[in-house]
DNA sequence: TCACCCATGTGTATCATATCACAAACTCAA
DNA sequence: TTGAGTTTGTGATATGATACACATGGGTGA
């Protein structure tokens, strides 16, 4: 795992790499073994040119005249950003939608797995996969390593979150639909389908122009 | 619903806006009628020189030396950005998934209402709160006016979207994990938990300089 | 009513990101 | 093995977004 040039990778890059990602394992499973920026460009609608710079930032990748090979640069993307198939995430809050995500594990083995989940009525929870402990347990039963948590929470959420971040956590993927405040080095990721469909509204609307 | 000033705004704007009426929702409805820029900026964490630039797009919603007033920026935005909440949506895929969206109604009376949902095995689908029609009805089911569609099927993800394009759609939330393609003038918004999760492994790590 | 104060709205500067344009370097076919 | 053809990687440039700085003008208290 090494983790030495990503020291300046621009925070649009670092967005778009999922995206490349996502379209290189497909292509992958498809038997296809090399590919160039001008087809992954069609492939997931960025400028030819923006995906080589983008590649760019982890090292000479491709050959010129040739293009890329797709299993060198998924394994390059696993190793130089660090995303092993083992990041230990925990699940915060298991209600229907936190179930539905556990059972929705559809992850395993591409960026990690939810080790155990947390609850403030963790005996109210019926029979799922995973352990699930009361909240206030977290300290001890937090996964070594862990940093990434699942938040599917709807009361007490600040005060949660402050928890989450004395146990170590620095990502959150925000299904709450709360507002909460987080120190800077923390990195929050909603997820929210009302402010998606606003979006969208926003934006079709701007298009009549 | 006027539809006039919002030609030039900026994507980086247009992206913002749901996070200020969100904001701004749970600021009434905590009974704060009055916000100044400055404060809004640490509530939700943008500069408040963008908040002020952004807000300018729509007209002159503040007065100096006081402010801008909670009920009528609400007001605005809905008027302005032709959110109305009324927004006809549909469902397409009443799997697992597409049935938790479909219970986790929080955004009637905020966007608008899922009407109705397609799928390939209607019959399949049990006791739902809405219709569930079959995917090859949708000309005759489609409501009127509707525009935008969640999308949350599995297979047969191009066919199944470019028969949504047919049929009037122009925004998508898109919760497959397949790759498809539009033409320039849909717009579509993943909503992906595994790409979230690689975001935060990725910023993580290329914090660590 | 008046004068001071304060937050907005915006011209301008800075910073970030995307695109252009092309030299370098590899491939591939003959 | 050689040379034409092709695609990468990257300086330079254009575009887009954010931050600064301050004039403007309404708010507020005496």
């Amino acid at each position: 795992m090494k983790m030495n040039s990503n020291r300046n990778v621009p925070k649009a890059t670092l967005q778009r790499y999922p995206i490349y990602l996502k379209a290189l394992r497909k292509l992958q499973s498809n038997g296809i073994s090399r590919i160039m920026s001008k087809e992954l460009s069609e492939y997931v609608d960025i400028e030819s040119t923006t995906i080589r710079r983008d590649f760019s930032f982890l090292g000479t990748l491709g050959k010129q005249g040739y293009g890329y090979d797709v299993d060198k640069l998924i394994s390059i993307f696993n190793e130089e950003l660090g995303l092993g198939f083992d990041e230990k995430i925990i699940l915060v809050g298991v209600g229907n939608l936190g179930k539905a995500l556990m059972n929705y594990n559809r992850w395993n083995h591409v960026v990690g797995e939810i080790v155990c989940a947390f609850d403030i009525f963790p005996e109210k929870v019926g029979k799922v996969s995973i352990p699930v402990y009361h909240i206030n347990e977290m300290k001890e039963k937090m996964p070594e390593g862990c940093r990434i948590a699942i938040l599917c929470i709807s009361t007490n959420v600040q005060e949660t979150v402050n928890h989450l971040i004395d146990n170590g956590i620095v990502g959150i993927v925000d299904f709450t639909h709360e507002h909460f405040q987080v120190p800077k080095n923390i990195h929050v990721k909603p997820v929210d389908v009302v402010s998606t469909i606003q979006e969208l509204v926003f934006e079709t609307n701007s298009m009549n122009k």
